[in-house]
DNA sequence: CGAATTTTGTAACGCCCGGCACAGATATGG
DNA sequence: CCATATCTGTGCCGGGCGTTACAAAATTCG
């Protein structure tokens, strides 16, 4: 263990705490007093830990990809990229519409700053999106490679698309839509998925997948 | 004409420049300072003309819709749904790709306050969404009772589904998706879209719509 | 013209923002 | 047990925020 005085809070927790506030007020409409608060620290603690408040913010980032990296793992796991797309979709109509724990439906990825005074916030934040994006396209193009998707298909233009309805999907989450309506959103959505050149997958009960 | 000293600048032009700042910022990102500067006027002028800053963030949001009728009253004059449909999607895809003007792609309604720190500006931005999903509803209800859509497709479903690939669309354009990669999107998002019971639209070219 | 009315520019208000200095507290290592 | 290192709580800082007081300027009405 390093010398010294040890921390007395969890960094973890912390950052958990600090998240539902920048999800409910975004990155600027969350001050450093709300924050110290809910973190249940003072700022000198705050500033030694994460630097200022956009290292609060990227650090909060960080634990939010971490949190969601087994519904990633879930989504790319899928057999074969028709149950990928449902499993995306339904899945991200659960998570927005998901308020049981403290966290406001939607996703902070878009919430905390869309658009924003400081201007590397919407590109940070564009760039945790950008991330998904480039996974789902990579499971679609390895499935046009191998044949289970038709040659004229555009991969890139597919993952945008899911990209796109599940982002609209989260805003449709903050403004009230509930869990229903969104998966009969994600359905419809589904219907514009290119068949594969295989069997059709049958569609199968979703696991509901938490945070 | 009122007695006193006339005003000395245009009401709609200093809200057009305030839109650019709003969209560009975001509700708190915007200064009064900023915005004064942007309008070519003090803040005192601002302050009689428009209340306080949420006074002239509402009228901007209204002087937004102004702007968007004609869009909108195009999109519902289409001769079925599908092209309405389709008209909706390539429609924003152009518009949310826009950059010629000063405001930043994307969409106001979306950029300037998904998460704020207070909470009836989200709740406002919703409401005047939930206007334009409402339009397109009542042309797909009309379509369903025509016959032209058959009786098990959900025009609340179908109609949130057009706002939802829209928001997502203006989400991508504000990360700096192009107008190309958004028509594709809205090409695929169209597959979804149920068959007239009638003859089926065929495509047509696509008339742009400025801002 | 003079009274009334409205907008204008200058200048400032109080408040809360993000951030930090400092000293005391609590650990490790010799 | 002292030197060193790290974290904690108190208290405060300069600055920019949204907002407004005030008086001069510019119009209409009688």
């Amino acid at each position: 263990m390093r010398a010294g005085r040890p921390r007395g809070f969890c960094v973890e927790d912390a950052l958990d705490r600090a998240m539902t506030v920048f999800w409910r007020n975004g990155y600027e409409g969350a001050s450093m007093s709300e924050l110290t608060v809910a973190m249940g620290i003072n700022s000198p603690s705050l500033y030694a830990c994460f630097g200022n408040k956009e290292g609060l913010f990227r650090a909060v980032l960080e634990r939010y990809d971490e949190r969601r990296k087994s519904f990633m793992e879930y989504v790319v796991a899928a057999s074969d990229v028709g149950q990928m797309a449902e499993r995306f979709l339904h899945g991200v109509a659960d998570f927005a519409a998901d308020t049981s724990g403290k966290n406001p439906p939607g996703c902070l990825l878009l919430q905390s700053g869309l658009s924003c005074g400081e201007e590397s916030i919407p590109d940070e934040l564009a760039r945790h999106r950008a991330e998904k994006e480039m996974m789902l396209r990579g499971k679609i193009e390895a499935a046009r490679k191998k044949g289970e998707l038709s040659k004229d298909t555009d991969p890139a233009s597919l993952a945008r698309y899911l990209i796109t309805v599940s982002n609209g999907m989260c805003v449709q989450a903050a403004s009230g839509t509930t869990a229903k309506e969104l998966h009969a959103v994600a359905d419809l959505a589904l219907k514009a998925w290119p068949a594969t050149t295989a069997k059709l997958s049958k569609k199968k009960s979703r696991a509901a997948i938490s945070v």
